[in-house]
DNA sequence: ATCCGAACCTGACGGC
DNA sequence: TGCCGTCAGGTTCGGA
């Protein structure tokens, strides 16, 4: 452990479990009365049209996209997306705070706020899901039927990008973040800067197993922190490191003992093990 | 086609 | 104490 940021990771599987707990918390009826701006903008401008200003607006769910979060509305759809320090917080005290953003009031009073420190993080209203820029050129779901492991596997091996950029080019499959992606390769013991057409097939499809493996039991082992967090006193849960190398620098391998190695492939940190991933 | 660095921002941390 | 440099989960962009 470096001690450094692993409170709170906004990848795949922690939007899915926030957007299970928001579910699970969402008011009965699901009405919003009012939606706050409090500052100018996020990534993009904060803005919303008259209609959902005026009045109150009934949810009739909350999906994921990718790492976004889709409040779909009887008038059109809000995107939310964390960026790398957003956070939604239900908050009984109603209390706005440094770098909240975003206020939803429901009708039996509660507040859900969104409060993102970096401001690289989105809440966008959209009249329909065609529209988004943002999902246009999205790969799939790791967990969806579109995720066939022929096509990925034509697409991984038919490019000369290290095997790391391409499992995290949103446009070939999203949720692929860049803690996970060094998790992953090493599960399946890939050296991350070699090409992606150097990549056997058996290793692609041994790989994309272990994305899906990893992204799953991320969300089934994650809920613990992220549900402290959305409870919201703004406070640590017990979130513990269970990363096999990432931000293990200097550590030793779990397996084979020697030391993990850290280096940038497309400015990102990329932590591996030189002898078990050669 | 692909990579790199910069950009968007604040905050946390380590070193001196 | 405090200043300064470095780094951080994501994503898009321009330029080499």
């Amino acid at each position: 452990m470096n001690g450094k940021g692993t409170l709170f990771m906004p990848e795949l599987p922690e939007v899915e479990v926030l957007k299970r707990d928001l579910i699970q918390k969402m008011p009965k009826p699901a009405r919003i009365v009012r939606i706050q701006l409090l500052a100018p903008k996020l990534r993009t401008k904060l803005v919303l049209p008259k209609k959902i200003h005026a009045q109150s607006i009934a949810i009739k769910s909350i999906t994921r996209r990718s790492k976004f979060l889709i409040f779909e509305t009887t008038v059109g759809f809000l995107i939310s997306h964390l960026g790398m320090s957003g956070r939604w917080r239900i908050d009984k005290y109603k209390k706005i705070l440094k770098h909240d953003h975003v206020v939803l009031e429901w009708e039996n009073g509660d507040f859900w706020v969104y409060n993102d420190p970096r401001r690289f993080g989105l809440f966008e209203y959209y009249k329909s899901i065609s529209e988004v820029k943002w999902f246009k050129s999205l790969g799939p779901e790791p967990f969806s039927e579109q995720f066939h492991t022929t096509e990925m596997i034509k697409k991984i091996k038919s490019t000369q990008r290290s095997i790391k950029s391409v499992i995290m080019d949103s446009k070939v499959m999203v949720g692929v973040g860049n803690i996970y992606a060094s998790e992953a390769l090493f599960k399946a013991k890939i050296n991350p800067f070699k090409l992606g057409s150097k990549v056997s097939a058996k290793k692609v499809t041994e790989l994309l197993t272990v994305i899906q493996t990893t992204l799953q039991s991320a969300i089934e082992g994650g809920g613990s922190s992220i549900r402290d967090y959305v409870h919201s006193d703004g406070e640590k849960g017990n979130f513990q490191n269970q990363h096999l190398v990432y931000a293990r620098d200097g550590e030793p391998c779990m397996d084979c003992g020697s030391k993990i190695k850290v280096k940038k492939i497309q400015g990102r940190s990329t932590f591996w093990c030189v002898k078990c991933q050669s």
